[in-house]
DNA sequence: CCGCATCCTACTCGATACTG
DNA sequence: CAGTATCGAGTAGGATGCGG
């Protein structure tokens, strides 16, 4: 029998603040490619603005998971790159992403299946 | 070199559509315990809302992830438990936990180097 | 090129009240 | 006990324009 992690609503709280929006994740896994620059992560990742791109490479960076330089040139050149923290969470986000791929198709026969029943 | 997932960003959106959200892991992570009734899970999980309990656990079931029983008597009864697809699930997410765990002290440093240095 | 400031909309979520 | 219904406040996030 599994056991639930005891006092684990708090750590679930942290895990999501980390984790638990649209973006951050999928920037984690476009730096997990190696460095990249602004413009490089906004074609990267699809659908981004670049509100949301600045707004996402400031928590990571803040968090220690991505470390950020800036080159003293013009036009100006930012390069963003994982750090061993960051890589490290990477590691343990491909868990989820690849439960996913592997269950993604008894997920949708079950969703069948219930809305079948539902209406 | 890490490597990035390819058509990694849509796959994310499924993780984040049954993961990403506050409830539905404190609620998965509940039942790791075993069957709970509905008012043992509002218990079990601080600070939830009937509704929020309600939502996350028609989200579960639909996807297959928690199995819902009711007992035909007086007053009603109603026990959810994990489905085998939920309990692999719960596995992948304690890496998570667990990163965030072993690691949560060294985020701490970082944002505070971070925020000294920003004021 | 990089990124901040502002405005605005749409959705989320909590509170509350009610039902079988 | 186990939900459903409704409403309002708060927030995430897109669009736009400007500045170094």
């Amino acid at each position: 029998m599994l056991k639930a992690r005891d006092t684990m609503t708090c750590q679930i709280r942290d895990v999501l603040d980390r984790v638990g929006d649209k973006w951050t994740l999928a920037v984690v896994n476009e730096l997990g490619g190696g460095p990249r620059r602004f413009t490089e992560l906004k074609r990267g990742v699809p659908g981004i603005s670049q509100r949301m791109l600045t707004v996402a490479l400031r928590v990571l960076e803040r968090d220690g998971l991505v470390g950020r330089t800036v080159h003293p040139v013009v036009p100006p050149r930012v390069d963003y790159e994982l750090t061993a923290l960051g890589r490290a969470l990477l590691e343990r986000v491909w868990g989820l992403i690849d439960w996913t791929v592997e269950n993604h198709h008894e997920i949708e026969k079950a969703r069948g299946r219930y809305d079948s029943l539902n209406r």
